[in-house]
DNA sequence: GAAAAATATGGTCAAATGACTACGTTTTTT
DNA sequence: AAAAAACGTAGTCATTTGACCATATTTTTC
């Protein structure tokens, strides 16, 4: 399973064989399964994960038992609570499989070691970090400006491929409106 | 201007005074007016800048020109545009005085000179980023999953002193929500 | 392969929300 | 101090949205 990781690191900075060897080596390797669980609201994200294959999804609920998520967690990037990980404090979200999937998952305080042994890791991590503030950013600003049809359209603009891959009560729960609103959007378009 | 600030860095970790000297000496203080723009919306981010006095806040505009908040920055925070800031490229929100405020000004090559120079800087930044990212990702699950009123609450209660300070279109075009649909809230409030 | 679960759609109805407008009050500007 | 601008509230009305429910279809599980 570490291959692919390896070659995904590759592809984004240039590791010495070495480097490549020693972060794989600190690597546990896990298999989930559709809505499996990597994270529990209540518990302490002690692992950095990265999705070799599958996807995930980071999502909070409420009391009703409604779910709202926060991203998708695809093949080829990184997942966790920030702020739960971060501090070593319960967790506010959860982190599930959406499909089969294999991740690769390192303990805090490995990947802190491996942070200070290696330079090039650590600004790759400050480049996804970058890419997570932007992300989440352009999402607020959507989730707070954009109407119901005009988020299920940059969805699918710019996610098209997870767009095949997820339910549509997934998408809802992504864009913050109700299934029934989303299949009257889809009735709506096939119309014109 | 300089000494609030200085006193704001020793308020978070132990700073010598070469160092805060240091660090004072590249920035460029600057008044702003209410509504005086620190960065439109097309402009790149040349600097990180810290709010020593007054308020300010971070919004999107749509094509109707309405207005999306992110996030008020009051005094003792800092603000930019992360994604402009970092690439470099035009940005894509708009950063303004909500009322008279002095602020401190690093251009981007100054500031990572200070970061490279101080250790003790590049902590408090990354500490900074990671509440960053907790922030817009709460403000992320609340804008997806919260009732306009949950959020007015949330708001009163985490901000209570902010809310004196602003106009109630403003706490509206922060929390996603219509100007009637808030005093609508405050006026069933008000009758229980 | 059969049973069970999940999915996508749509009808109906009540409630929530926003656009528009108006008006008296407060704050800011000059 | 006077004029102008911004502010907070509220009435009305059309529209949007969600809750609840039913159903046909697809997918998953065993």
């Amino acid at each position: 399973m570490t291959i692919k990781f390896e070659s995904y690191l590759q592809s984004h900075a240039n590791f010495n064989e070495s480097d490549l060897k020693r972060i794989s080596s600190l690597a546990e390797p896990r298999v989930l399964h559709r809505n499996d669980f990597l994270l529990m609201e209540g518990e302490i994200c002690r692992h950095k994960t990265f999705i070799v294959k599958g996807m995930l999804r980071v999502f909070g609920t409420r009391t009703d038992g409604s779910e709202h998520i926060l991203l998708f967690s695809p093949e080829h990037t990184w997942t966790l609570d920030a702020e739960s990980y971060d501090k070593q404090i319960p967790s506010r979200c959860n982190i599930a499989a959406v499909e089969e999937s294999e991740v690769l998952m390192w303990t805090k305080s490995d990947f802190d070691k491996l942070l200070a042994e290696i330079p090039l890791l650590k600004s790759l991590s400050e480049q996804l970090i970058s890419r997570a503030i932007h992300n989440s950013r352009q999402r607020l600003l959507s989730a707070l400006s954009a109407t119901p049809e005009e988020k299920y359209n940059d969805f699918i603009r710019d996610s098209p491929a997870l767009m095949k891959r997820l339910p549509l009560r997934m998408i809802a729960a992504y864009l913050g409106i109700s299934l029934k609103t989303l299949t009257r959007i889809r009735h709506a378009q096939l119309h014109r």
